[in-house]
DNA sequence: ATGACCAACGCCCTCTGCTGGACGTAA
DNA sequence: ATTACGTCCAGCAGAGGGCGTTGGTCAT
């Protein structure tokens, strides 16, 4: 099949080339083959394709050759860079493998018997594939499928042209319109495009003209390639077309159509089976409509369409004051009130002010209500917001989904996984304001702060003590060391008592601390330490083991030996003196000199 | 298109309690 | 001098409260 199809396409920017260029024959880049957390290939997504739901279509070759010729001859790069119009046609060699989709778009008054055809199937000896819906007063082209581009005669307001077997997408096509220019779609056209362009050729227009930039005055006006997103839902007259883009710049086209019962068959396929069934949709049928990105449906195609915006980038409304970027008006309003400080909804019970009622009716629940509806089937725990029933009940299960990837510890929740990663920094943010001393968290300083530079500092008295101790958790330790009940009872080591309690126990033991409780069995001797007991039995038994290595004389006591020792065995030894203030005569021990020393008067 | 409402996530905070090293004191 | 033990103290983690922010749905 030759070359059948021209399009002209007005561009917003470079990024079109990618579509221009889309050739079958190309590798289908990474970007374009994932989904976030699916992995889903483009493969699957056709298999997908059967089963009713919006349908996505592939792109390829992304990336063009600049040096690829347009219509004109001039390099297509060359062409956008000028930012005019972009003609392509494919080449008697890639004719067939070019592969532009574009929904479109186009009604025009007069052109009723367009409007008449409510599922236009057109599959014409061109091979251009085509699903056209109708609505009440809107017709719209859903994704076609082609397999050639080509003169149509009846070609509706909205077309898809592709090639062979690819379909491509305007994703993130910053066009605002296109019309489809075709000789039996606009007659009055034919003569001046057919000069331009071979027979059976489609030509395709985009036209900017339309854009709406303004975000209605809200805040601020976008910049034009911001604000052009939005628009990529863009009307040419009662048309619309809509191109999503995937977060992970994954092309797809969805193509929204609004019937009057609200309801409507979104289908794209190449499968003559799935066109028909498109026809054949009874009327009041329920269609559920399905994001192919994600698990969403909805029996509203209006919802399905502001559904498709979460898988887009486009935030076109911006904060004149940060210039962080929102999808919604709303969002960006609240944002701004944070800049503001402005706080509609004021608490009737107490000062505090909340940017959303949600915040108040939340507020009032924790501080005023007291209403907890969420509660734990396994204790009595309830609380305010889901969040903290789902973070309590993993105290109940152990699960741990943080894991630190540094060591094996695993948090209940992000929070402590942060808290936790300062110990593998030993980072210490908190400082104390009086000693600049460090602490890792914040209440570790405040006690700190509390214990050493406080006044009246608290302390805990234990109920079975009267112990005061500084910190309540030592309390605690205090109260489990001294004060827990032993099911073993601890037998008084001076005598047969027993005692559970610890505390107890040593505050009997300091009633045997003044008594002399070691008592000699062969004489009088009594004594508070059992080593002295031990010492006077040796003056009954004769006992003498501690020896002499230089005079092998023997003592009971080895006090006594080092004594000796000192005194005849080391050359440098020198006896203590003690001498008398008043006359200087020495003395071995002190209380001999105190005795002297009572000779003199005072 | 917008606002109201609700749900969910995330962040930060406090309170709490356990642990182990440092230190002082009594035995 | 040594040992045992209680308290002090900082580090660290568990649990939960409170609020900021964003996203989805629905009604208007």
């Amino acid at each position: 099949m030759g070359p059948k199809g021209r399009l002209l396409i007005t561009l917003k920017s470079k990024d079109m080339v990618r579509l221009m260029m889309a050739s079958q024959d190309s590798a289908l880049p990474e970007p374009f083959t994932k989904i976030k957390g699916a992995e889903r290939t483009w493969d699957k997504a056709r298999e997908d394709d059967g089963g009713g739901k919006i349908s996505w279509v592939k792109e390829r070759n992304s990336i063009p050759d600049p040096d690829a010729e347009g219509l004109n001859g001039a390099p297509l790069a060359k062409q956008l860079e000028e930012g005019g119009n972009l003609e392509l046609s494919p080449s008697p060699v890639q004719g067939e493998k070019h592969l532009i989709m574009l929904q479109t778009v186009h009604l025009k008054e007069g052109e009723d018997e367009l409007q008449a055809v409510s599922q236009l199937n057109i599959q014409q000896q061109s091979g251009v594939h085509m699903v056209v819906q109708r609505g009440a007063s809107v017709l719209q082209p859903l994704v076609v499928v082609q397999q050639g581009v080509g003169a149509q005669p009846n070609l509706p307001t909205g077309v898809a042209i592709s090639i062979q077997d690819g379909v491509y997408t305007f994703h993130d096509v910053e066009v605002m319109q296109i019309n489809v220019l075709q000789e039996k779609v606009q007659a009055k056209d034919e003569e001046k495009q057919s000069l331009d362009k071979p027979p059976g050729m489609l030509l395709i227009k985009i036209d900017r003209s339309k854009d709406l930039h303004a975000v209605e005055g809200k805040v601020q006006q976008l910049p034009p390639n911001e604000e052009g997103r939005e628009k990529d839902i863009f009307t040419v007259e009662k048309a619309k077309i809509l191109s999503c883009k995937a977060k992970d710049d994954m092309s797809m086209s969805h193509c929204e159509h609004k019937e009057q019962e609200e309801q409507a068959v979104i289908k794209n396929t190449d499968t003559l089976e799935a066109q028909k069934n498109t026809q054949h949709r009874k009327k009041g049928e329920k269609v559920i409509f399905h994001c192919d990105l994600c698990a969403f449906t909805s029996l509203r195609l209006s919802s399905l369409n502001r559904h498709m915006k979460t898988h887009s980038d486009e935030k076109p409304h911006m904060c004149h004051l940060c210039l962080k970027a929102f999808r919604t008006v709303t969002l960006l309003r609240n944002h701004v009130n944070t800049h503001t400080g402005t706080r509609p909804y004021k608490c009737s019970d107490c000062e505090m002010a909340f940017v959303t009622s949600g915040e108040l009716a939340r507020h009032r629940r924790y501080k005023h209500t007291l209403e907890k509806p969420f509660k734990c089937s396994m204790c009595k725990y309830s609380s305010v917001e889901a969040s903290k029933l789902k973070r309590h009940i993993r105290s109940h299960t152990g699960e741990r989904p943080y894991n630190c990837y540094l060591c094996s510890y695993a948090s209940k929740d992000t929070y402590k996984l942060k808290r936790h990663m300062v110990t593998h920094s030993g980072e210490k943010p908190y400082e104390c304001y009086v000693c600049q001393a460090r602490f890792t968290q914040s209440g570790t300083m405040k006690i700190h702060i509390l214990q050493k530079h406080s006044e009246n500092v608290p302390r805990y008295q234990c109920p079975h003590c009267n112990t005061f101790i500084a910190r309540k958790s030592d309390l605690g330790v205090h109260l489990r060391n001294l004060h827990s009940y032993l099911t073993v009872a601890t037998k008084c080591r001076y005598c047969e008592a027993l005692f559970h309690e610890r505390y107890a126990l040593i505050q009997h033991r300091k009633t045997h601390r003044n008594e002399k409780r070691f008592k000699c069995d062969q004489c009088s001797y009594a004594c508070k330490q059992e080593r002295h007991l031990i010492v006077h039995k040796r003056t009954h038994t004769g006992e003498k083991p501690f020896t002499c290595v230089c005079c092998s004389k023997c003592f009971r006591q080895k006090q006594l030996l080092t004594v000796h020792f000192r005194k005849y065995h080391d050359s440098n030894f020198k006896p203590t003196v003690y001498e008398c203030p008043k006359c200087g005569k020495g003395y071995s021990r002190w209380l001999l000199t105190w005795d002297h020393s009572k000779m003199f008067p005072l």
